[in-house]
DNA sequence: CGCTTGACTATACGATCGTGTAGTAGTTTG
DNA sequence: CAAACTACTACACGATCGTATAGTCAAGCG
């Protein structure tokens, strides 16, 4: 069971609809007689149901952060906090995560929010870290902002590595990717040391 | 020297003017007649110049992408290929990545070019690396995008470590996060064995 | 039955968009 | 000096935008 059982109705196709073309043109770039012909319905329609663009918007960040907050929380159950922390890439969120950040870029405030809300959730998963690191603040909003990348970038990733990242063999190739990106040292203690002499002079 | 010398008339302004509106609003929500007021002139020179919308979009992401091979050099040059490769990133290229980024969610050709190629340059310092990645590839493309989308959210980071990414020391401490990130293992062996095996079953 | 209510469409409104055209001031060129 | 060219502004055009209004249709209910 994917969704909820009723949203299947006009509202849901709208938001559903909203979201696809937001998330493909922008906030600007999706005209609301775009988004009702998406959802085949009249325009007049997209107004009724939510009054305004701004509003539409904003029930679209609040739907796909609740979806977010509930798959995630379904992972952890699943695999584990670890698993989820350290990938925290599912197929099915992925629309989800390129429609939140295109809304980011634009300003939303419930989008920022739930970015705020991953990074407190990875600033703990720091504290489980064998090596700590010195900022942990830092750290996580980097963290969370790289992981959050790959999916803004989902057309170009996918273009570099010739196929889908949403497919089964590519989301495999993303998700090792991600994990040898963060489990293997990809500078020898000698660079390190070397590129710490470096910053100190500049 | 930051710029070439005569870079500071009418067509350089609307230029710039375009790249910083389109970032912060998107392609479709920066109007020529405003980003002819955040130039100063009118909006028929814009037009007179670059001819139409399309035509000043592709002129700033040349000259992005101009400036971000030219810089890059640059930093080659000063610092060595692993200084670059494993930061990659510099106050400057700042506002040229979060365009760029704009452009390419907005499907521009150039600009996706340009992320292709640091793929290509990412794909390369791989082979340098002590312990290879099974997929150089998948890795190098993932990387990058890792990358670019410290940027993109260069607003929600900066909310979320309380500075300014572009300040000196807000700056600094991305770097620093990013290198913690990028060399200290996130799971210890028994964990990354744990989820191989999950990973397996699913 | 009549009446209300909610889902839905059709159409019209100002505003703003990208674009096109005409024209001016200043410099260059033959 | 006149012609040509360049940088630039002013203004008008259709199209499309978000929004508003009026009306249709079916279901629920006294």
């Amino acid at each position: 069971m994917d969704r909820p059982a009723d949203d299947l109705n006009a509202r849901a196709r709208i938001r559903d609809a909203a979201m696809k073309l937001f998330t493909e043109r922008g906030i600007e770039g999706a005209s609301i007689r775009d988004i009702a012909a998406e959802a085949g319905v009249s325009s007049g329609l997209v107004r009724h149901h939510f009054g305004s663009k701004q509003a539409l918007r904003e029930a679209c960040d609040h739907y796909a952060k609740e979806r977010m907050l509930q798959i995630g929380e379904e992972l952890v159950f699943q695999g584990g906090a670890a698993h989820t922390n350290v990938t925290t890439m599912h197929p099915i969120m992925l629309p989800l995560q390129t429609y939140l950040i295109r809304s980011m870029m634009d300003g939303s405030e419930t989008a920022t929010a739930l970015f705020l809300e991953m990074v407190d959730a990875g600033e703990e998963f720091t504290k489980t870290l064998g090596t700590a690191p010195s900022d942990r603040r830092a750290y996580a909003a980097v963290l969370a902002a790289m992981k959050m990348g790959v999916f803004v970038l989902r057309d170009q990733v996918s273009k570099a590595i010739g196929e889908d990242i949403a497919s089964p063999s590519g989301y495999a190739r993303l998700t090792q990717a991600a994990l040898d990106i963060f489990t293997i040292p990809m500078l020898t203690p000698e660079q390190l040391e070397q590129l710490r002499k470096y910053s100190e002079e500049h």
